[in-house]
DNA sequence: CGCGTTCTCTGACTCAGGTCAGATATCCTC
DNA sequence: GAGGATATCTGACCTGAGTCAGAGAACGCG
């Protein structure tokens, strides 16, 4: 890995971090230790002891204490949780939220004075830096692997993959048509933002050397980081391995974000091959098993990416 | 201020933050606490006791201890400092430097696998977007205003722009060419960064209505983030607030970049008007003292700007 | 109902990080 | 050389943040 990039990565770390060092002096402003600060901010108007606990990684004895401080300063209540009378559920006082928009905005104040000296076009161009900066730092931090056929998150995207397409096709989307686990001759592939499923695909052998990919799906909150190319590419290497030469694949026409996808990855548009009554246009694009290829196959950080899970 | 602009940029704090906390957990990696890590690092191969102090922002009672661990455990000496002997030095040993290169390893490691999903396309992708992330930050954090004519940080600044020019131009440049502070009818404008001097400019009355922009300069250090054109709107601004609807000045044929920069600033040329051996080619401008010309003279920020200081 | 589990609370403890008030030695200026 | 300033050290103290080991109440499954 270039090593002038991670120096340059961590130079900007360090700067940042400074910069937040001079906000967050001013977060605390109202003299309260950063802890209760934090907690008043998690619980919102109200929140479970046990999801507190489990958000924030406290130990339920420390927790407990910083809870009981903010009850006696009266920003919080703590009454027993309706459902389940071994918990308990905070919930902010009047004072407590007061408290809350105080430090809110003390903070947005504090990032205004920030970038006070900037006009508004140059305030318009850090956002978006920081938007790509963002962007770029979430795609990397998601990690793709194949999953067992009936692996369970992954189904849950397959449904809300469903779901979406019932929405967006004029004439709805039978969830039946969807791959079943015994017809998976290939790879399910999940992707996982910290834990979180991001996203899923499929690929399955039609015949010897002929896969097709099916059920791309990228989460709507994943949307916009390019994750749907990673996927492709990770299918095709995915498939490749395994000994496929020929990717195809069908879409609907109403789906111009992934016909764009598609043309961008190098497929070009086929005759139908009749997999689907919702395959409007069908694509084929050819796939090696070694990196290099000029369409832009898998290379190795897919590879390296698919081993790692 | 836009609140949307303030909400998404505090939004990216946090994603940051989260982030980097992922970081330094990893950072802490070798058990020692993240002062003693710090302070390894500050201390560089050998730094003066109070110049730590100083850079760090540490009590001296703590920075004392904190020496003496790190003493105890083999990793710096400490030992009078040669000049003063009230003063003391401390000093990596054989085994610090190994421990500070392992902590760096580290650090690095860090950052390589947070961006080890990145192609190397998107990883200077994301470098560019950080480093302009980078420089609108640090222009938003400097101040220019006015300074008193015989300002010692400011005279510091015009020297090191005399003596750039001297190298810069073929014939040489003579510091004698400078406008002396009894000469300046006008003001002498000041950049500074975190309290350094980053830039200067002055303004000088030629005649009723008619002023002349001299020694307009940035810190090499300060270059690249659009402070010369602040500087520039700074003195038209504060120019036609004393009266100025005209500002001319005069440039070497060498010094490119602030050709383009008048240029860009709407800046004509004319002919020469002779006030300095050193202005090739010369220009004008017209000023407006209220907001909003075309030509992009000082807005309402950049007044602020002025009077803040 | 009984028993293991879950949830919260309490008390005792630890550690990092830091402040404050002198004590002491050296330096600098008059 | 006197007196004030500067640099460091020491001891006493404090707070925030957190861990750990139980206690006790409530839940929920067989």
């Amino acid at each position: 890995m270039h090593a002038d990039a991670i120096d340059r990565i961590r130079d900007f770390n360090r700067f940042y971090t400074q910069r937040l060092g001079l906000l967050s002096d001013r977060y605390l402003g109202l003299d309260r230790p950063l802890g209760h600060s934090r907690l008043l901010w998690e619980i919102g108007d109200r929140a479970a002891v046990r999801d507190l606990r489990e958000h924030l990684g406290l130990d339920s004895g420390y927790l407990s204490r910083l809870l009981r401080a903010l009850e006696q300063q009266g920003l919080i209540r703590v009454v027993p949780h309706p459902d389940d009378a071994r918990g308990r559920v905070a919930e902010l006082t009047g004072a407590g939220r007061r408290e809350r928009a105080a430090l809110d905005e003390r903070s947005r104040d504090g990032v205004a004075a920030l970038v006070a000296g900037l006009d508004p076009e140059q305030r318009a161009e850090l956002v978006e830096a920081q938007e790509r900066v963002r962007r770029l730092l979430r795609l990397a931090s998601i990690t793709i692997g194949p999953v067992p056929a009936r692996d369970p998150a992954a189904w849950r995207c397959l449904r809300r993959y469903a779901t979406e397409l019932a929405g967006r096709f004029p004439e709805g989307y039978d969830e039946a048509t969807l791959t079943t686990p015994e017809e998976l001759d290939g790879t399910l592939l999940l992707a996982r933002e910290q834990d979180r499923p991001a996203g899923c695909g499929a690929w399955v052998r039609l015949s010897p050397g002929v896969a097709e990919i099916r059920h791309l799906w990228v989460a709507g909150e994943a949307r916009g980081l390019g994750l749907g190319r990673l996927l492709l590419r990770g299918l095709e290497a995915d498939a490749a391995a395994h000994g496929v030469t020929t990717v195809r694949l069908g879409t609907h026409r109403v789906l111009t974000e992934a016909l764009a996808l598609y043309r961008a990855a190098g497929y070009h548009e086929i005759d139908g091959y009749g997999s689907s009554p919702y395959n409007q246009m069908c694509f084929e694009k050819r796939v090696q098993a070694v990196a290099g290829s000029a369409a832009g196959a898998g290379d190795s950080s897919d590879t390296r990416r698919l081993s790692a899970r």
